[in-house]
DNA sequence: TTCTTCATGTAATTAGTTACATGATTGA
DNA sequence: TCAATCATGTAACTAATTACATGAAGAA
């Protein structure tokens, strides 16, 4: 390779500058309000990342001043194309999950029924928040006004994800508040939910069964 | 604070300590086995971590050499259990997505619909491998064999976050599937599936109903 | 006895975050 | 005209990963 292993978040950057050229800034929004919700980084990241892909000629930047200021406005080269295509024809990592609530009720014995249910009760709230912000999304594709519209198809790909996702925490939410409510308010005399523990191990012999299928 | 506020890795690391002590290693292989689902580390992590559990006083190191090497076994202390606890007490972020597949079928346009199709088809292997991972552990149980059983209510809570999640991924993985292949070759001519994203808009609300209800 | 896997750790590097600073624009 | 918010960027710092090195134990 010439080129010395860009990271996804580079490709990522790229990829919206295939989209269009953009100001840093207008890249950190678009972040916000796609991208980040599977590839989420700090802004800061968002004026390095450019700096390096113009240094390797795949972006060139140029300086548009407002006011006594100036700002940066990045467009991808054709080898900055070639280079992102080449990326995306590859099948890229599986998704990697981090749950800081998660981890709180994995330690629960550490705390009280009532904290763990306000660690639950917590993740309730997350689900709402970014239920609000994330719709206008489609409602503004279902009024025909959404930008790029040429990229809907693979956008709705994307966004049903998220949402299966936020259908997954949601009935997570709902049936572990369930559980706990009906534990003792001493935890360490709860009895563990073993139809939901067969449950599980039942899903996971039908997909290695489905596999065993699949592959001969 | 007179503590200089710990990282979620800290308290995860302190969390295992509390539960009995271990040498760095099995630590590792304990992250392997669960917390490394919803709190991914590197190895090396683990072992810069617990020096800073110890000059904090949170934990103390034990050095109990196997052969010409030294071994170092880590245990909490008294001191340690006190903020482990007022952490677990306070509610904790909400699931991070990191997902790079999902970043290539956002850019989509810049491959073939069979590099497309391929993209997929890695996130159902990555679905069956952890499936492949994670099967022992709920048999273990079912099996009355598995490690601390008096954690098992809550280690099951978290184990079914986990299995929610892969069937999330699972669901998406077969209607991103057959979704695709009904496209034509050049996916620039893809029709968008409009049912879908308004069934999204519609659970978006439906969810924002719901807080109204619970708050109003 | 030698190969492989288990086990233990450090060093160098890269990625990512937090904190800060300040100009431009808009609307009360 | 002043406060709030939008916009632009850097510097210092911390977290995390990758690469490396090597001993111990068990199997062939």
């Amino acid at each position: 390779m010439s080129i010395p292993e860009l990271s996804t978040t580079s490709y990522a950057i790229l990829g919206l500058l295939a989209v269009r050229p953009w100001s840093t800034y207008e890249l950190a929004r678009q972040m916000d309000r796609a991208l980040g919700w599977f590839w989420p980084r700090t802004r800061s990241k968002l004026y390095e990342e450019p700096k390096k892909l113009v240094a390797l000629g795949l972006a060139k930047a140029n300086d548009d001043p407002v006011g006594r200021r100036r700002r940066t406005v990045y467009a991808i080269t054709p080898k900055g194309r070639r280079s992102l295509a080449s990326w995306v024809r590859e099948p890229g990592d599986g998704p990697v999950l981090e749950f800081e609530a998660l981890v709180k009720v994995f330690f629960a014995e550490h705390g009280t029924k009532s904290d763990l249910l306000a660690t639950i009760a917590g993740v309730r709230s997350w689900l709402e928040d970014r239920a609000q912000q994330s719709q206008q999304i489609p409602e503004e594709y279902l009024n025909e006004r959404g930008p790029y519209p040429e990229r809907l198809p693979w956008l709705i790909l994307t966004g049903r994800f998220l949402d299966e996702f936020d259908v997954a925490v949601e009935r997570w939410v709902n049936w572990a508040t369930e559980t706990v409510e009906s534990w003792p308010d001493d935890i360490t005399g709860a009895d563990p939910d073993l139809e939901a523990l067969a449950a599980m191990a039942d899903r996971n012999a039908a997909v290695l069964a489905a596999r065993r299928e699949r592959s001969g």
